[in-house]
DNA sequence: CGCTACATTGACCTTGCTCAAGATTAGTGG
DNA sequence: CCACTAATCTTGAGCAAGGTCAATGTAGCG
């Protein structure tokens, strides 16, 4: 996930498709780096000669829980699903990466979890190798990776809490507003239109509750009206209400 | 948490107490620096000239959740809970730090834990300053810090999955097994006595259950032959058992 | 020995899960 | 553009896992 400090605009809307996902894609005309915010010029330049942007359509698999590291992902535009699998089926989501988060950046060499794409997705993707020595020659680089990472155990341990200690109408409001702030950090401004691209199930399974339960307390919320439910996202309504719900 | 690849031999017990808890503890013969393994001895000393050994009681705060994050730790001996408050009073352990774990390590300036030590604890530490010079010199130690922190991630999103989709005797049985496999790297060999320093309010608060949960719990086990109750431990008997209710 | 903190056990209750039936939406082909 | 199908979402009824409340047991300590 690894949210970018400070972001550029939007990537605009754009619908290539499959045929050509997971490979280099001059047809996306989208922003190549997140990140470069946090680079100087010459440090951008030396990336993106590096980098071959991809692009996912929704629905398919970035990579498999297991699958040989083999890359590093820097989101551009999108939302992804990291989900871990039980054995029997059941199945944590452990994040949702949006644009100027990182994929792959952990040191093992398999993946931990599986990255599927929620919407179309459009990617920059680095070789391990070739990013690992980039990083070897660029410090900055790699404190600043190495603060994303805290930042991302920060939000996993507030997820831990949200997991292990909040009730159903606590977990759906700290997700609206989680997503609220983070995605006011991605596009620079905030708003009370939440667009959720994730299914129901999708919620449900990265708040540990059954779709059903997800279902009825947004039912609940809405009738309180606290939300109103749209296609494909919610609008908040009694913003204070939520985050008297959702508060840390 | 941040678990050191490679440990060195257990520190011995040692009693000393709160008199002088938080400073600089001469009396304390312990090994310095859990990290050591992982530097050359030139780094090594460089690290142990700026470490101030310090001990804390049993139940002491190292620190608390949002104080100004002002120095890094590296554990030597004990067990720390980590943990997060809700407004109401609910707490959640985010993790139990164990000897060659790193605390502090985050970029941000307050620290977005409480720090408490569960036993008598002895730490490496550094001014955030002197840590943050060191590393700036040290390209090596900050990729090795940044692999910690990866894992360290990694751990955190199996408790998600716990916390999430796991009930409460997988719950406990992931807590032993894990423990179990903690330690084993920490010590470098594996055991089936695990020595629980941690109260049972501590484990329920970690696996978002209750203290009369968690009980219920251990007895069930205790009766079905899966484990022995002892004092400040359990024994496992049937890891086989144990080790299939936890399978990631 | 008695106090305190912690752990265990029991009885009962609530939240969220399960199972099942509809309702809505999205996709597809005529 | 509409009809048909499949997928997703919502709603209801009943149930069970785990929580709550309260009593009892046990261990450490002055």
């Amino acid at each position: 996930m690894l949210e970018a400090a400070r972001q550029i605009q939007a990537p605009a809307p754009h619908a290539c498709g499959g045929e050509h996902a997971g490979e280099g894609c001059i047809a996306c005309q989208v922003r190549p780096l997140s990140i470069c915010g946090a680079l100087a010029d010459e440090e951008m330049a030396e990336m993106s000669a590096l980098a071959h942007r991809s692009c996912h359509a929704s629905k398919t698999a970035i990579f498999a829980q297991g699958d040989r590291a083999q890359n590093v992902y820097n989101v551009t535009g999108g939302t992804i699903r990291l989900s871990r699998l039980l054995p029997d089926g059941r199945r944590q989501i452990v994040g949702f990466a949006l644009p100027g988060d990182f994929l792959g950046l952990s040191l093992e060499d398999s993946h931990g979890f599986a990255a599927e794409a929620v919407d179309a997705v459009t990617l920059c993707r680095f070789t391990r190798t070739a990013f690992s020595d980039l990083v070897d020659h660029k410090p900055h680089l790699l404190r600043r990776l190495h603060s994303f990472a805290m930042h991302e155990l920060s939000i996993a341990q507030e997820q831990m809490v949200v997991l292990g200690r909040r009730n159903a109408e606590e977990k759906v409001a700290a997700f609206l507003i989680g997503l609220r702030d983070r995605r006011a950090r991605v596009y620079s401004h905030t708003s009370v239109m939440i667009p959720l691209p994730m299914s129901r199930q999708d919620i449900a399974d990265f708040l540990g509750l059954t779709i059903e339960t997800v279902s009825r307390t947004f039912t609940r919320l809405a009738k309180e009206k606290s939300i109103v439910i749209v296609p494909d996202g919610v609008r908040l309504l009694n913003v204070e209400r939520l985050e008297a719900l959702a508060a840390v």
